[in-house]
DNA sequence: TTAACCCCGATCAATTTAATCGTAAATAGT
DNA sequence: ACTATTTACGATTAAATTGATCGGGGTTAA
């Protein structure tokens, strides 16, 4: 309950390794798999979400590789999460359909301020304070 | 990803409808389930677990059922999503055995940061407030 | 003593998340 | 041109988590 997935996780590391590394540097997948043993596969698919958010950039080729590309203080949490795993809520009836599923639902007020502090919180966050 | 579980949704849900009744009256698990088309077992398992955390009171027998106990407005979210759910962090490393998972990790401190931050938004936040 | 409740562990099903696979396509070096 | 190295990406499979059901108990008012 109310965790991060994986995929956010390798994002954000590879992030970080990232950003310790000169501007414009590249970086390719196998070496920040391998250092924080990940499976390079699954690694390699965030980073390409990653580019086609334009986050980072892909160089394609041998010595090819991945360099940051947005300034990461400008992206909110918020906005990360939901480029990477969708609409952020606890419950899914906070966006679709409002609240199909339990059609007499006695809590959909409070759930729905909960929802906001938790977007509101994440988006007062920004990536870059978190990969420093 | 950051979603709230069935079980606590029920258990909000069940608190909210005993809280509308007067102080003492008892409501049993089918007529809850009825009501907001949940399946009674697993709201059944939900409220025993409410009993066995003494948020509420259970009487057996017919005409037996469920009834508030605790006030509410003394418990915060953040306890009773643990009551109910277990250790609450964004990442199972926050608990359990320092971040075992990766070794290398370089996200440690700000991932620690998010937990915290989440965890005092919940803690600020009266189960009470919630079923009102 | 029976019917209407609660109690609880075990199991099964569904959903979500994680990982792997297979096949492109780009490009630097030769 | 060929080859080795790299990204690109959908499809599939595996694992983990969550949700729901089952089967056997207790308790007690009527
Ligand atoms: S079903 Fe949406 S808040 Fe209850
Ligand atoms: S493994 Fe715990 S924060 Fe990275």
């Amino acid at each position: 309950m109310l965790k991060i997935t994986r995929k956010v996780e390798y994002a954000l590391i590879a992030l970080r390794h990232m950003q310790e590394k000169e501007k414009d540097e590249l970086t390719n997948a196998k070496e920040i798999a391998e250092q924080y043993a990940m499976p390079v596969e699954l690694l390699a698919k965030t980073l390409q979400h990653l580019a086609r958010e334009k986050i980072v950039e892909a160089v394609q080729g041998p010595h090819g590789g991945y360099r940051i590309k947005k300034c990461l203080e400008d992206i909110n949490m918020k906005d990360f999460f939901e480029k990477m795993e969708g609409p952020l809520g606890i419950m899914d009836c906070y966006f679709d359909s409002d609240c199909t599923l339990l059609p007499m639902c006695n809590i959909r007020t409070p759930i729905q301020r909960i929802n906001e502090s938790m977007r509101s919180m994440f988006e007062n966050m920004s990536v870059g304070e978190i990969t420093q």
